[in-house]
DNA sequence: CCACGGATTGGCT
DNA sequence: GCCAATCCGTGGA
């Protein structure tokens, strides 16, 4: 079980040097953590949405820069936070360089460390039910919920220590399953959704 | 088990 | 005015 003292942060050219879908591949494993006073809630990614607004109708940079998707057009290693359906945020991994407009979307996450406050985020502070821990992350909104993350985020720097990622398990290439992205109706054929196999915080098959 | 629809706000046509 | 990178409860098989 790792400690928070053990968190090794991710690079920039971590979010920089590669293309939008390697990169995308390549952050299933990894930590996702969000200090939290004294605490560091933290968990697995192990599932993510590759979006590239210069090939890709769906994603939200396609039709050029405004005020809510700027962030997605400044350099890899920011956070874009999107706020959908009138209720849930969605966090993003901005990547590339500069005017690219690319990012991922974060939708699976295995809870690692804080699982109890991650849970009472999501659920209030009810008793603690076995069979709801599955629900806590395994969906975009979740884990935004769990991690309390909202509008106020949008746009945080990932080389800082409020929010970043953090080097995780090397999944062989072999436990990734490409799919076509959930719930979108432009260019929803390409197949840029990524997730580890067999993991239960997936949000769908 | 699966399919369907309601919730509820802000962004952009 | 339309509808979205979602979630959850309901109702039927």
């Amino acid at each position: 079980m790792p400690s928070e003292l053990n968190y090794k942060k991710l690079p920039k050219n971590f979010y920089t040097d590669k293309d939008v879908l390697q990169i995308a591949k390549n952050l299933l494993g990894k930590y996702f953590v969000k200090k939290d006073g004294k605490k560091f809630l933290s968990g697995k990614i192990v599932e993510v949405e590759a979006y590239d607004g210069s090939i890709d109708e769906a994603a939200h940079s396609f039709n050029g820069k405004t005020k809510r998707n700027e962030i997605m057009f400044d350099e890899g290693g920011y956070l874009y936070v999107y706020f959908i359906y009138g209720m849930y945020f969605c966090a993003n991994i901005v990547t590339g360089l500069k005017n690219q407009g690319t990012a991922v979307l974060i939708r699976g996450i295995e809870p690692i460390e804080e699982i109890k406050a991650m849970y009472d985020n999501r659920f209030g502070n009810e008793e603690f039910d076995k069979k709801k821990v599955a629900a806590i992350s395994n969906g975009p909104g979740k884990i935004c919920s769990a991690f309390d993350i909202n509008k106020n985020h949008n746009g945080e720097n990932l080389l800082g220590d409020e929010i970043f990622l953090a080097e995780g398990d090397k999944i062989n290439s072999k436990n990734i399953i490409a799919t076509k992205r959930i719930g979108i109706k432009k260019s929803a054929d390409l197949l840029w959704r990524f997730y580890i196999k067999d993991n239960p915080f997936v949000s769908k098959k």
